[in-house]
DNA sequence: AGCGTCCATACCCGCACGGTATCAACGGCC
DNA sequence: GGCCGTTGATACCGTGCGGGTATGGACGCT
């Protein structure tokens, strides 16, 4: 009953990906045949075939080789964040590291950084911007102790969560829009534009190019190519040629601190903390602490 | 950036519980020179030391230490999930694994299984028995896809739920005793017995011998060595000499469904609607499907 | 049919992991 | 306080495994 190697995980993991083995060992670095060797050996441990070498030249993945794909990937992200962890933990100044979206604290963090360096003898934090859907994952594999995102997450495995905010939404329009003086708009006063629009959380527009960072998108709506709906508290960035309108019927966003369960429970648990207390003197508390 | 090897994981995990190199060292069936030199190159690996090698003769973590160990041992458990998985998905007749506390269905079971093998093409169901407290631990590292368990868990990491009943809780009493005439309790009743009370959660009696399953608590309540507060469907296992009698104001049991967030989704998704579907009609329902 | 692509096999090499022997430091004991 | 036992570190050596190069074999395309 031996354990699979690393090594070999992140082997088959290219193969699968690449689904091309002269490919995939170009992106691990090593020649082929050492590749397909021990591909052979993960089979033969796994007690059956993961790929299929189709004789119409293609290799596609079996039923046993997706699942262990999935389960590959969680767990090499499980022995990076091992590595990353305790790496970050045995430098002697070992920082807290926070990632956040540009733009996507909900106007918190400096209430809660003030509260955390309030308390005594605990490690600094460290903030790391971070591209919107990838904060999760930056919190999974161990690059970053904690992340401000927008709940529910997509995949939430491994990861702990507490809602800060509620907030509610506004569209952001340029000035010279024919809604920009309403006094507030419902999402099918929005339905009928033709322009894209354009929610944070998916970490690409739609219909267009992604959009980096908050500076970007009030750009792109300054300059009348874009529309947006975004959370109430993107007001704080808002340039002088855009217009934010409240939507009244579209659902609140809501923010909280994500965690991985198997981080350092002292520093970790300590910002939470920080982070619930600075919400609940915020506008837009979130309703209930839940546990 | 060179990650971990998980031989050197497992060897530090070794060493790290045993505080002691030797016996680490015969615990993983190598000798103790290797056993050093690969928890140094661990250690110059992560930039700094994880044991103190105290000058009075004992092994201590570092703080860095105390880190890795709980990385490792999620870590660990990861990679052993992408075996068992991946190993039990290439067996031919690959089965799903339902981990049960013998007597913890809630009387649910036999339902589940029914409207899961009424659906074609889905792979068989093998149940295996477990101890109570070793449910969420059997699903983390992959010896079983599912588990029926009781909410909320003392540890969720990397682990989905669904709540499936919310069971009101009886005291089992043997036949004769003082109490059991009574329509029902409250735990106020209860607080005085001289007997020591007994909760099937934690894995072990609070005073006396860990009890092993159901038959075992049933037995030592029918000759009055025992009383215990348990769920309701317990009564399906009641033994002649055992009363169960409500205890009103117990907070109620909530029975769910848990599984790994990182399992075959396409078997372990219709397990789990099959068991929700089962518990709606149910007599005790939970409330509300929170997604 | 011939060529190119792509994975598997054969063979060789170097290194790193493990074993044995030994050292060094510390504690306990008489 | 000297001696021994314990325990982790060091030295040295062999071997097995991982990786490289060369080549084979199967299939598709033209």
């Amino acid at each position: 009953m031996d354990a699979a190697d690393v090594r070999e995980l992140r082997y088959f993991v290219a193969v699968a990906e690449e689904l091309h083995f002269g490919r995939a060992a170009e992106r691990l670095g090593i020649a082929q045949p050492p590749l397909s060797r021990a591909i052979q050996r993960l089979e033969r441990r796994m007690g059956g075939p993961l790929l299929e070498r189709g004789g119409n030249r293609r290799v596609e993945l079996t039923e046993a080789g997706l699942v262990l794909l999935h389960e590959a990937r969680t767990a090499l992200d499980a022995v990076a964040a091992a590595t990353r962890r305790t790496r970050r933990a045995a430098r002697p100044g070992a920082a807290l590291v926070l990632a956040v979206k540009p733009g996507g604290d909900g106007g918190l963090l400096g209430a809660v950084l003030a509260a955390y360096e309030a308390e005594p003898g605990l490690a600094p934090v460290e903030i790391s911007a971070a591209r919107p859907g990838e904060l999760p994952a930056r919190v999974r594999d161990g690059r970053a102790d904690l992340a401000l995102a927008h709940l529910p997450l997509a995949d939430a495995r491994g990861l702990e969560t507490e809602e800060l905010l509620v907030e509610p939404q506004v569209a952001m329009l340029p000035r010279g829009h024919r809604l920009a003086g309403r006094e507030r708009l419902s999402t099918a006063d929005l339905a009928d534009e033709p322009l894209p629009r354009w929610t944070p959380e998916p970490g690409a527009a739609p219909g267009g190019a992604p959009v980096a960072d908050i500076g970007h998108l009030m750009h792109l709506v300054s300059v009348g190519r874009m529309i947006a709906v975004a959370p109430e508290s993107v007001r704080a960035h808002a340039w002088g040629g855009v217009v934010c309108v409240p939507v009244t019927d579209a659902s609140p966003t809501t923010l909280g601190v994500v965690w991985s369960a198997g981080s350092r429970s002292r520093e970790v648990a300590a910002f939470v903390a920080c982070a619930v207390r600075a919400a609940e003197h915020h506008p837009h508390a979130a309703p209930a602490l839940t546990p």
